[in-house]
DNA sequence: ACAAAAATGAGAGCACTGCTCTTGACGCTC
DNA sequence: GAGCGTCAAGAGCAGTGCTCTCATTTTTGT
């Protein structure tokens, strides 16, 4: 990532850019499954072996995408609760407006989303750069709760709680809340998020569900309650 | 799915059920994405020509396995719900059951429960038969929620709740709650503990939750909560 | 019982894939 | 300007899904 020196640096660079944006528009055409490495390089008028002079193989180039796409949405997650607290939103209107920005991300970028929360790439493995673009998302729902909590909010009473224990330690000081109620519930609320975007995306609601957008705005407030946001 | 009459009939209900064994035993090894009609061909000794005789396509083999495997879960669930209600258990415990059935099917049959919950096989198109397969595990929590109607349970109040406009004209039946609230709160279940089964084993919960086992009966738990079943 | 019809398996072949290796040309550094 | 590292290109390998043709076998109709 550091500032291209030379002029091979910057040509270097320049095609590395164009190789994962032909990449990305073809993914968006044909899907992960039929994503050709010797298609893209048609696309750019190049022979096929020269790509893997930048990407050592098609997994590799998948990563990339997957590391661009985490940071996108989660950018689009950022954004939304950014410009909601500033005009002055309750934690549940953030809570909406990010949702609903996750979900429609996901539509604008189905192929992308299927990268990120669809079935694995096998030959992927998560490097410590992915986790934190991953995390970018489920940290903008832990800044909503923290910042209810900070204005008063407590968890509903009489639901079922968890202990820290079964969580990993880096975990444990995220939300400032020592009942650890919050944190089991976000983590739930997360995965909830996710998997009704996904059962729309993916055909699981068809036939059950006519109206998708008015739907997931209920799951995003029914999620929001269950949280004790106001 | 007539009776094999002749025993040229037969032998092609044996061998398309062999050729249907073999895939689903390489697809555990190596994921949907490897598998392959070649190798499938040769583990049976047969040329690769021949198993279009029985399968015009790749797509139309992965249909085969989709059906199976929604059979396979939810007969699974169903079981699990059966043999808890027959216990003298509560609705509450029986929603535990069955979704720690569907986990426990999910996790002992990865790669099939990715064909199912994960991204769509894109020339896959879901036939009649397929929807009735894939509601046998959703409807064993909608007979869950029927049971607790029956016996006196109410939709907890003060939650946000959800018009039957939004939902498909064949859905607004089957719930025995004219208020709605329970259809659209199940469906919400549902999408959510697929999601909480598929962020475990696709790695979302890798260096978040140590103890997967007790964070999902967790999630179970606090779903049936929030149903409002005890 | 015998011929026509249908179904089956084998093989060759096409177009495509990911990936490796070698070759020759170019740009950068000293 | 010489030497070194990087680069694109091409050939090639093993594998894929799928189609076509051609015998062989089984079922069916008369």
């Amino acid at each position: 990532m550091s500032a291209p020196r030379t002029a091979r640096e910057r040509a270097r660079a320049e095609l590395t850019q164009a190789i994962k944006d032909t990449a990305r528009r073809q993914l968006a055409d044909v899907g992960s499954r039929a994503l050709s490495l010797r298609a893209v390089a048609r696309e750019l008028g190049m022979v096929s072996s020269a790509v893997y002079r930048y990407f050592a193989s098609l997994d590799e180039l998948f990563t990339a995408l997957i590391m661009d796409a985490y940071n996108a949405v989660g950018e689009q997650a950022e954004l939304a609760d950014t410009e909601a607290r500033e005009a002055g939103a309750t934690p549940a209107e953030r809570w909406l407006a990010v949702s609903r920005a996750v979900r429609a991300w996901a539509i604008a970028h189905r192929h992308e989303y299927e990268l990120l929360y669809g079935t694995p790439i096998p030959g992927y493995a998560a490097p410590q750069d992915t986790i934190a673009a991953a995390s970018r998302t489920p940290f903008t729902l832990v800044r909503i709760c923290n910042d209810a909590i900070a204005e008063g909010a407590t968890f509903p009473a009489d639901r079922p709680t968890v202990t820290p224990d079964l969580f990993d330690e880096n975990m444990t000081g995220l939300v400032n809340d020592p009942t650890f109620a919050y944190p089991g519930r976000i983590v739930l609320a997360w995965s909830g998020l996710i998997g009704v975007i996904t059962f729309e995306l993916f055909g699981q609601f068809n036939g059950v569900i006519t109206d998708f957008a008015a739907y997931f705005d209920y799951t995003a407030r029914a999620t929001a309650a269950e949280l004790g946001l106001t």
